[in-house]
This record gives C-alpha cells, structure tokens and sequence, in this order.
DNA sequence: TTTAATGTAATGCTTGCAATTACGTTCTAT
DNA sequence: ATAGAACGTAATTGCAAGCATTACATTAAA
C-alpha cells in the first residue's frame, strides 16, 4: 500500500500559502484549484493542519486560512504527522493472529517489532530533515526561471 | 495508509521455513497454522518468494517448499520487495492533478519528487541492513529461553 | 442582512487486502 | 497405474480506507 496523498497534498497547501502570499488570505477554493481537488477536501486538511499548529483558520467574510509559526520552522515530518492519521509506529501491518502454539509465531512479534519501528523511523528521520522553507525556495526558483523564459 | 501485512508474513515464512527445518520440507498448511491464516494466502506468497528467488517449491506428494538460498544472504528489503508490490519509489502517493497553470501547482512534482525518493530510500536502506539471519538467531534465542523455563 | 468563508455530516465510488471455496496441476509412493 | 499430497490459480466475498461530491450549518465582515 502506499502513503495516501494528504500529505503531499498537505505540503501543496502550505506551499500555496506562502509563495502566493499576495493573495491573501488563501481560501480553499483557490487551493483546491491549484491541488486538483476538492474544496472539502482541503477543508479537512485545514482542520488537521490546523489541529497541527501549523495554520489558523478564520471563517466568515474574508477568512481563510493562514501561516501559523515561520516557514523555516516546518518540517516535513510534522506535515506529514499532521495529515497521515498512521498511529505512532503502525506504518507496517503486522498479521494479527500468530499461532501463540507454534514457536516461530509465538515470538514474531518480539523479534520484529523493534525492526519496525526502526525501519520507520529512519523514514520519519528524514522527512523531519527536510524543511518547508527549502521546498518553498526550491519552488520559488523554478517559478522565477519560468518567468524568465515567458 | 499501511504497509500490508504480507511483508510481516513473507519474514514469519522464511523464519519457518529455517526454524522448524526439522519439519522439512514445510508446507502451507503447517505454516498457514503458524501464520494464522488461510492457506491459500500462503500460496500466493510462496509465489512471490519463489519469483524473487528466496525459495523453491516442489509440487507433488513430500513435496513443499525449501529456502533458494543461505539465510544470512537475505536481508528484509529483499522479503518486502518481494511481496510487496509497490512499484519503484512510489510508496507515497501523489496527488494526481496538480493544476498547470497555477504556478505552485505546476512545479509541485519538481520540487517534491526527489525528496519522497530519498525518504523512501531511508526506510528501503534500514530494511537492507537487516539480515534474515539475524531475525532467525533472535527467534531461535527466545525459544531456547522459553524451553528452559518450562 | 447579505455574502463569503470555514466546518461537517452523509453518501457514493473505487481500490486493495485478506479470506475462502473450488478446482486444476504435478509429482511421489505404493 | 493410480491414489494421495502438495502447490497453483481463478472467482467470489467482505471489509476498510481514500477521495470526491452534495448539502447544509456556522461564523464573521462589509
């Protein structure tokens, strides 16, 4: 199975919200255009980001959504934390119901769960690794090099 | 999402498949016991395990299924390629349609591509550095403690 | 008080996993 | 030869999750 695309849909959102930070404030009718989806959609991922600290939402005329801390404070573990409900070290799916009567599937668990978790882990390391304020740069870049050749 | 449970079961098979060798050659009934589940399932895992070389199957009576190769030459990227069909770096999902003309959406693939490769290829890399054997040597480890106990 | 925005409940569609039944195929032992 | 044991596989079902959509509730500014 794969990662569902709330996260990279996640990381779309904030993206949005601070490279095109001269039309604020973002709603999600833009963002759903630029995503691809759906305005509920983006509305739920509000409500986790939100839940997340990482954006304040205001409704009524003139709302919408907004940065909540700096953008070089946001790393991509905790979008990805913020979005992709997997409960803490359950990124693999253990098969529930080993034999507690033969010795191999009595001790499965044991043996395996720590690896797991490591082998998470590592995945998690590096996303927490990788900031949001690069992401923006990166995209930042290439928005200007097509400017240039427009 | 979760990493399906068939990586979990490939690794209980092949632990086993070399713990129990006494019991050679196994089948998928026996290990079907072990696993918790039906044999069926065990079947088509043994179909993959074969596919990507880490086993032998025999059809037939006294037939079943034997290791292709020394435990300590197989690590646990190798069992989760195997059964896990996830195509190459696509364990995250990316949400498919990013609009082209915002200037964000456009360069979202751009700019997030490599870093979810890298991301993945940490978990990959953790799972490479593990050894069948080792998982074996722990196995047999905890069994021998729990004979003495009894 | 109108309007624009988020919040959320309900529904449907699709996909993938796991389990199961049933049957086909192959090989050994007698 | 043939009976039986084993893998191989097709078809079906049940179930859960993701994503999309419609509809409506709630909020707050102009």
């Amino acid at each position: 199975m794969q990662i569902s695309s709330r996260f990279t849909m996640g990381v779309h959102i904030l993206t949005c919200m601070a490279v095109l930070k001269d039309q604020m404030p973002m709603n999600s009718d833009t963002i759903a255009a630029s995503v691809g989806t759906n305005r509920v959609i983006i509305r739920k991922l509000f409500g986790q980001l939100k839940e997340a600290g990482l954006i304040t939402a205001q409704r009524g005329n003139n709302g919408g959504v907004a940065l909540a801390k700096p953008v070089s404070d946001i790393n991509l573990l905790e979008i990805y934390k913020a979005v992709d409900s997997i409960p803490d070290n359950t990124l693999f799916h253990f098969h529930e119901n080993p034999s507690t009567l033969c010795p191999v599937g009595r001790n499965m668990h044991r043996v395996m769960d720590g690896r797991l978790e490591k082998a998470q882990k590592s995945l998690e390391d590096t996303l927490e690794g990788m900031s949001l304020s690069d992401v923006i740069n990166d995209t930042e870049h290439w928005i200007a090099l097509q400017e240039k050749e427009a």
